[in-house]
DNA sequence: ATCTCAAATTATACTATATCTAAATTTAAA
DNA sequence: TTTAAATTTAGATATAGTATAATTTGAGAT
């Protein structure tokens, strides 16, 4: 609980019960989440909490660089604790989706660019996951 | 008219006059709409057209490869008539996702990615393009 | 040419996801 | 304690997509 407290204050996020139940879902161990498994998480601790506040304090935390927002497969939203750099990969299998470390690829970019001065990149890797 | 006829031939589609209309918006010149962009054009020349219909053909279309289904920031689907491998540019200051030949970036992965085999990429890049 | 019928396709109605709005409540600072 | 700003709630609305019922298509039989 302190941890998470003091996690918010770092990114200059305000405290209230709600912002601290949501964070105590979405920093746990898994690093995907939808916005409607936050809500339903969150409601087992704060059953009053509203779907917008889940939704608002989701943006928000996305906004402040607590998380990071993730386009998966079919345009649907996840949240991601994991806010470095990193790539995907996507499991045609089972549709999920795998954080890659940054370091296991390789981007070059070429003249043939252009105009496009780039910032930022991420690789969107398809395929399977062997079996473990 | 007959050109598009000759494309859903060729990419094992068959013809309605619905399917025709679609083709006929997703075809032109521009290279990404949305649904709702390809239902509003459609219905100028087929009032009765719904949204599903439009919605399903999109989709068989990607489905048939005539089209390529992308995902734009915040999990907004287009659909791509450039179906050949390429990358995306996502300028940063208008919003608009811009087509990358597929040469113009190389990516090199490492045995980082263990278990993971890769079949398919594609580089999301973030920027800005420079002025004309 | 017409009919039949199963499959394909479209339209209607419904669902999922996300955001807006105004009122109510809480927070944080003085 | 007060107060202004921030935040949440509850309900409505916007955006996007899909399930199901209705209609059309296409092939074969007559």
């Amino acid at each position: 609980m302190e941890d998470i407290i003091a996690k918010l204050r770092e990114h200059g996020i305000g405290l209230t019960p709600q912002r601290i139940a949501v964070a105590q879902v979405v920093l746990r161990d898994r690093s995907h989440w939808s916005a409607d498994e936050v809500w339903q998480l969150v409601q087992q601790r704060l059953p009053t909490v509203s779907r917008a506040t889940v939704y608002n304090n989701l943006n928000l935390f996305v906004a402040k660089h607590l998380l990071k927002e993730q386009i998966l497969q079919g345009g649907h939203v996840v949240f991601d604790s994991c806010v470095e750099p990193h790539h995907h990969f996507l499991d045609e299998q089972t549709g999920q989706i795998h954080d890659v470390p940054w370091e296991a690829v390789r981007v070059e970019t070429h003249d043939a660019l252009g105009d496009f001065e780039v910032r930022d990149y991420q690789v969107i890797m398809r395929g399977r996951r062997r079996n473990h």
